[in-house]
DNA sequence: GACATGCTGTGATGACAGTCACCCTACACG
DNA sequence: CGTGTAGGGTGACTGTCATCACAGCATGTC
């Protein structure tokens, strides 16, 4: 199957238009890394002719839709697989069926690095929450790949480390927040930083249930509810459909403050 | 001053041939490691010694009493900090005070590899309970080591995939408890696995005090004493001084299986 | 249209665990 | 030897939040 490469110069890139256009084939992460700099995504920009050959023999594209699974948590790595397109759900569950969702992975982000890099097992399940297109590559050629091209191991330390980064930054706001609603503050003012319209806008599109809400800081649906209802009658923000918006930042700031 | 470094040679595998065994495909930090399956210190085992007359070269030893801090929260990166001898509390805390215990780190561990190597600030705090020797190596001199040694950084990758992992499994004690005793019961077990005599024993130093146990996994001082003495009515375990005893290895992990 | 299904909203209830308050012991240290 | 400090133990009280239960309100589907 052919895989072409690109290399986009840099330019200004909408943001919007980059996340909705479609990636039919290869591997437009590159794409991806220019215009969303603070993503984890570097993994495969810039890398030298040789390496991007090699690469590109190596990818193999795939889609999943929704409610498929890239790997399940327990399963020994088969690879990594590289989101071009759509959204993936990384969870981990306990045997009653609870879930804590860790993520939702975005294009560009790379998946199952950790367990194919260190050959034990995935440690999340990966769902696929809205329909995505990959690029796999099976560990065997990863690491084979990685051993060729000893530049890459590099970038795949820094992914690494900047996961392991975000996970302790998670752990901090479910560690160490004394009630729920804090931590439904801390959430909700997280994704409009990472899901806002650029320059810190405080307008964003909410794409979760409440339920989903309540499985990603670790409470129940009912409480993100009847917090989220709160917040609204203290006017910190405002939900139209499925677009939030934060009407008081620092209200909500300060809310999280005050009890900690 | 003069640093050696020890290579281990590979051990007889125990229990661990089975994890060891399912990677065919070279890189084989992981077997070569065999000893000691849960430590994470097989960054610099095993190097060639072209790597190892460099390593020795930016490598500089230093030792710190009980109470120093190698590092803090937030601070940027200045290099990387190769344990020795000695215990080190990696930590994170909110602005009032309240502290989450992440990792009580041992001897072969190596500290602030992330922010090391992404170049963004120490996500924790690394403050030294017992007295350590370390050796330090700057970033500039560790980056351009591992430019130069390609090898090295796939095993950087691979220390950072372990310690995402662990990342991972503390969140999820964390965060899919139910309550606060299946956090302890949970913590206790780890506890012996990590610092049990070898075979799985049930007997083990328990260096901690309650706050400290509290800080590990995110309750009050009293509810930990107050669930210990209940362990301890019920029969799951004992502690004499500072050696605690799992009487009751099954029942103790029932009881996490029952409120889960 | 009838029906099922998924998401949201809300009340009642109770348990868990954090907080405050205090006492006790051990141990270091002048 | 007294005194200070760090750690451990316990009771009383209270707030938060999970749970159950059910009721609206969309959406899709037959």
């Amino acid at each position: 199957m052919p895989v072409s490469f690109k290399i986009v110069p840099n330019g200004k890139g909408s943001r919007t238009a980059a996340t909705s256009a479609m990636h039919p084939y290869g591997l437009e992460i590159i794409e991806n890394c220019v215009t969303r700099p603070h993503r984890e995504d570097r993994l495969f920009c810039d890398l030298s002719s040789p390496a991007l050959l090699r690469l590109s023999e190596i990818t193999s594209a795939s889609s999943y839709p929704k409610g498929a699974t890239l790997f399940v948590e327990g399963q020994s790595p088969r690879g990594v697989f590289i989101l071009l397109a759509g959204r993936v759900k990384l969870s981990t569950s306990s045997i009653d069926g609870r879930t804590l969702i860790v993520r939702i992975s975005e294009p560009g982000e790379v998946l199952g690095l950790p367990a194919t890099i260190t050959g034990t097992s995935y440690e999340l399940t990966a769902a696929v929450v809205e329909s995505v297109q990959t690029n796999f590559i099976s560990r065997p050629d990863f690491l084979g790949f990685l051993r060729e091209h000893g530049e890459v191991s590099l970038r795949v330390a820094q992914q690494l480390g900047a996961s392991y980064h975000a996970a302790i930054t998670e752990m901090r706001s479910i560690g160490l927040s004394r009630s729920v609603g804090e931590k439904l503050a801390r959430f909700l003012l997280d994704w409009c930083v990472s899901h806002g319209n650029g320059t810190g806008e405080i307008r964003s599109q909410l794409t979760m249930t409440h339920e989903e809400i309540a499985e990603m800081i670790g409470a129940s649906r009912e409480t993100v509810t009847r917090l989220l209802t709160a917040f609204k009658k203290k006017d910190f923000l405002q939900i139209k459909g499925s677009t939030l918006i934060i009407r008081n930042k620092s209200n909500l700031e300060n809310f999280i403050d005050s009890h900690e």
